[in-house]
DNA sequence: CATAAGAATAAGGCTATCCTAAACAATATA
DNA sequence: TATATTGTTTAGGATAGCCTTATTCTTATG
């Protein structure tokens, strides 16, 4: 069994255990892009490994010891993701791709340096979390824009879509980058769209959009 | 077709037509510690994507196109290896492994953008040249120690043996890194062995080890 | 030049991962 | 509650890459 086939089914359902508990195979099959036949497959795999608790027709859940493996797979992207950025001058749109290739080629030894080089960063530049070498899950902080009312305002913390670089892309056009105050002008009642005040210039972003972004309210 | 397989396979073909042209596949097999029928079945597959030419019994040289791709991932590895040692703090006995992994993960972008981040140098810690972005095949420089004569000396340059780690702890050992003064006392006319002398002083050093240190002769 | 030794290939098999199509389970609806 | 819809698993099959064993080719030697 591939160990990077392995890692890549448990970021999978590490990352979706966030919203959905215990994860659906059609979930995990739409993420990795491979039919649900495939996902039952190897989770009946991972089941043996002892990484996933999985009843059939029932979901998958990571185990503890999945549950440390998938940490530190998304420790070593974020650390990259910060590497690539800071030092490589790559943008925070452009940094996803790259780092899910070198999380899966980073051994213990260098994963350990590349944290003490970049001096042990909080958050990738996407504003997500990195967690740290003791293994518990970190919380994503903050709210959804999309939750905020009108008149609120925000500092936003976080994207959680970061590998959608052309979501990325956009959001810098609109000056939506962690760190970024931002206040809400206004809610469509229809849809939800939101105009928005970011760097004194006022702007439109869609329900969907704005449920991506994380902020603190202020 | 993995491409992380088939550039493993290019890699040891490229580094292997150093010394031998064309290379067998038993020394592929070798290298890659696969069976020779293995290899076999896969220099059939290079030809197909021709990336290698191959005659059976003939053995397999690299099509340009081949030859581009083998000196770009030599280059990314030298790359990460400048990187990990110069950055990372990890030994240049060390680099060798990760390196290796990395270099598969590493896309174009990246590569150029590391390129700069380091200076482009032109060395690795082994002291080994990397190739430039223009597909020459770098030139291994110097002459193996065991050829200097007794009384000659030189200058280390580098070595070409450097994914033996213990090797290269060995080489430390003794001094014996890239820029290194070394002068041949004596030649052993019974094996060859070497005394030599680095650092003002005097060690021993047998052939076989000599003749994968480059130096330039002074 | 015949043959033995060594190298390379062919044949046949194994596993991991993926697929499609068909069967089956769970859920929502009439 | 019966049924339609949706989601999941099973069955059966493909391919990449590896293996071992048996055969074939090349080459060196008597």
């Amino acid at each position: 069994m591939s160990e990077r086939t392995v890692e890549e089914y448990l970021e999978s359902i590490g990352a979706l255990e966030e919203r959905e508990s215990p994860v659906s195979t059609s979930s995990i099959a739409q993420v990795l892009e491979v039919s649900p036949a495939s996902v039952s497959e190897m989770l009946r795999r991972l089941l043996r490994k002892g990484l996933v608790e999985y009843h059939p027709y029932g979901g998958a859940a990571l185990t503890e010891k999945g549950r440390r493996r998938f940490l530190e797979l998304t420790r070593r992207h974020r650390l990259w993701e910060v590497f690539l950025n800071r030092y490589l001058g790559i943008g925070w749109e452009d940094v996803y791709q790259p780092a899910c290739s070198l999380e899966h080629a980073t051994s213990d030894l260098v994963a350990e340096k590349l944290g003490k080089f970049l001096d042990n960063p909080d958050v990738c530049p996407h504003g997500s979390p990195i967690p740290k070498s003791n293994l518990k899950r970190p919380k994503v902080p903050g709210i959804p824009l999309a939750d905020l009312e009108a008149g609120q305002a925000g500092k936003m913390v976080c994207v959680v879509s970061e590998s959608n670089s052309k979501f990325l892309r956009y959001l810098t056009s609109l000056g939506l980058i962690p760190g970024a105050k931002v206040k809400v002008l206004e809610k469509a009642s229809f849809d939800g769209t939101l105009t928005i005040e970011v760097n004194n210039s006022t702007k439109a972003i869609g329900r969907e959009a704005a449920s991506l972004i994380m902020v603190e309210p202020v």
